[in-house]
DNA sequence: CTTTCAATATACACTTAGATATAATGTATA
DNA sequence: TATACATTATATCTAAGTGTATATTGAAAG
């Protein structure tokens, strides 16, 4: 199995600098989902594609958090938009969001303790 | 393949407040491991055992930073520790932080661009 | 048994970042 | 231009990060 995580075959070989640079984006990243607005967001966003109006009626948080949690997750470059007419769609950028999500319910939701 | 997050099989029954429990606890978790110095000392730890003075040659941080953000790690329970003399070792406590870490490494390392 | 050194932890002070509410502004369509 | 929907700006509050200094703990020496 995987025991390493900065570089599967070395990661005792890897600089501290080039193992801080990647930790440090790879925290980023991981930043902008610890958070529980955003993360119902992009969990909410794995099942297909969304207005903010029904993003607004499906998880209950006030329309200017949701549209500041957007923001962020649009920067992050999480999620992209679509626009017909007035709304806004909101979906995933990329499978690797959709990955992560799907571990960390296997993680933390498939058995039954979390952590 | 899994497409929800929440609950595999009604995300969409679970009830708001319930989701964001859900969401909290574990955006929780995230938040601890969205620190480059301790996203950093947990993939060391996948890898075994190690001692305070072992991880401060390991990675290169400051010996107090270091122990703050083990402490963080340790009243999270994401890791546990065993004193040997004037020594503490530190290791994880369970397997789901390992897991978590090799679902990011899969995902943030293993292919070419990040995201 | 108390002094000293080494390993680790904690306290404090400072600075910066993040979250949320309210209010204001933009944008598309009719 | 009126409206509905969405974003941005501002203000306030709280939490997090980091450096310096100090405390605790254990082992060993004198």
């Amino acid at each position: 199995m995987v025991t390493e995580f900065l570089d599967r075959k070395s990661a005792l070989a890897m600089s501290p600098t080039a193992m801080e640079a990647r930790a440090s984006e790879v925290a980023g990243h991981l930043k902008v989902l610890a958070h529980p607005v955003r993360l119902m967001l992009v969990c909410t966003l794995v099942q297909g594609e969304f207005s903010v109006g029904e993003l607004e009626d499906k998880l209950d948080v006030h329309q200017p958090t949701l549209s500041q949690q957007l923001t962020v997750l649009r920067e992050a470059e999480i999620v992209e938009t679509r626009r017909e007419g007035k709304q806004i769609f909101y979906r995933l950028t990329g499978a690797k969001t959709a990955q992560l999500i799907a571990a960390l319910f296997d993680i933390y939701c498939a058995e039954d303790m979390p952590r």
